[in-house]
DNA sequence: GTCTATAGTCGGATAGAC
DNA sequence: GTCTATCCGACTATAGAC
């Protein structure tokens, strides 16, 4: 990500300014709290991102770089044959494909600050949101729908295989987002393997409803 | 939505208020815009409420207020009585509410002001999360999960019932929550009344996969 | 109950030394 | 590149007139 060595200020800001803008939003967040957690001076912040703003951007180029990184190899595999798949195989791409979004949105904790700065861009687009539509969303949806239309024999670019692609997320993506209500509900504090375990059972199961059987591990 | 335009300031405030909380989150909202908007003095925020919190508070008890009024009747209904329904009837039971669900929060406008709030919760709980789990939120998943339970003729306290719960939420929700990236990905600028009728036919397929057959409208 | 005026604080950005 | 010092605007809350 960063080349130089000298301005390693640079990438403790984002990092910083990551979790920041994750727990109180951008407006919420201030440089002075951000330059603090960052162990850097208030004035890194204009002299290496220009604003504040431009220190959001970043910050959104990091979450895109990071999940490109993490998944994008998962993605590429399947997506690059896709229309070659039977539907068995679709089937199992799709398996594959939930259970590495799981670890990464539900399981790890850096998906914990990149599904905050996500979701508040849904409410509240900016540049940020383009960023990461154009980088990690966009690609991705167009894979999902690519596998979804091999297994129902449907366009891929049908709005029912494009709406049938963001249900499925959701009943993936609601264990990050409604985290406080599902702690409360399940006794829970927070994602042990166990626990992550018991939630990847249940949404293989509801995709499996979904999309059909011969998709065992 | 106004009841009386004299002296009744304070509902003009909360109607302001989940406006702009909603958009622009707590930390980002201004009492001078809220009241600006509300065509009210600055100073009848501490006057009413205290203070911004307080209004914020006061936010929370009015989404609660209105999510009860719209769908506690339609619980209210299926779960006095949900331990003598049979399967079929616990199916019939969850896709009415989940039309009505998806009426709500996704297709009425009002809907994309409380989720906006219910979400921020979800990711910094302050007190009025607490308002919202324990008027709403808690009750209908317990709800949802009674229906399930019968479904599935699991305990409707087992940890994979409330899963369930939640997944089957997060299908739903998410057209609420991701509107950006599905305005995007479907061309389109918001819901009419023919693409929430396609994304209810999508939800209730999924659904109806999931929880078994035999629930045609 | 509603207003103006203002106190007191904190925010982002800049200038300029080193 | 990193720092201190500072400007200036915006914020919440309060005091007190009416």
């Amino acid at each position: 990500m960063q080349v130089s060595d000298k301005g390693d200020a640079r990438q403790r800001l984002i990092d910083a300014a990551l979790r920041t803008f994750g727990e109180h939003g951008f407006g919420g967040a201030s440089t002075r709290a951000i330059a603090r957690q960052a162990g850097a001076n208030i004035a890194a912040i204009p002299y290496y991102f220009g604003s504040k703003e431009g220190l959001y951007r970043a910050v959104a180029t990091h979450i895109a770089d990071r999940i490109t990184g993490r998944i994008g190899p998962v993605f590429a595999a399947a997506s690059d044959r896709a229309g070659a798949l039977s539907p068995d195989e679709a089937r199992e791409a799709l398996m594959r494909i939930a259970d590495h979004f799981i670890a990464m949105m539900v399981g790890a904790d850096e998906g914990a600050l990149w599904a905050r700065i996500i979701v508040r861009e849904q409410f509240d687009p900016t540049e940020a949101f383009d960023i990461l539509y154009e980088r990690v969303m966009g690609p991705y949806y167009a894979a999902l729908g690519d596998l979804l239309a091999v297994i129902f024999r449907e366009p891929a670019e049908s709005d029912r295989v494009k709406l049938r692609v963001f249900a499925l997320i959701g009943q993936a993506l609601i264990f990050r987002i409604a985290g406080a209500a599902i702690d409360r509900r399940m006794g829970w504090d927070g994602y042990t393997p166990e626990r992550l375990d018991q939630v990847r059972a249940v949404v293989r199961e509801h995709l499996a409803a979904v999309i059909g059987e011969g998709s065992a591990p």
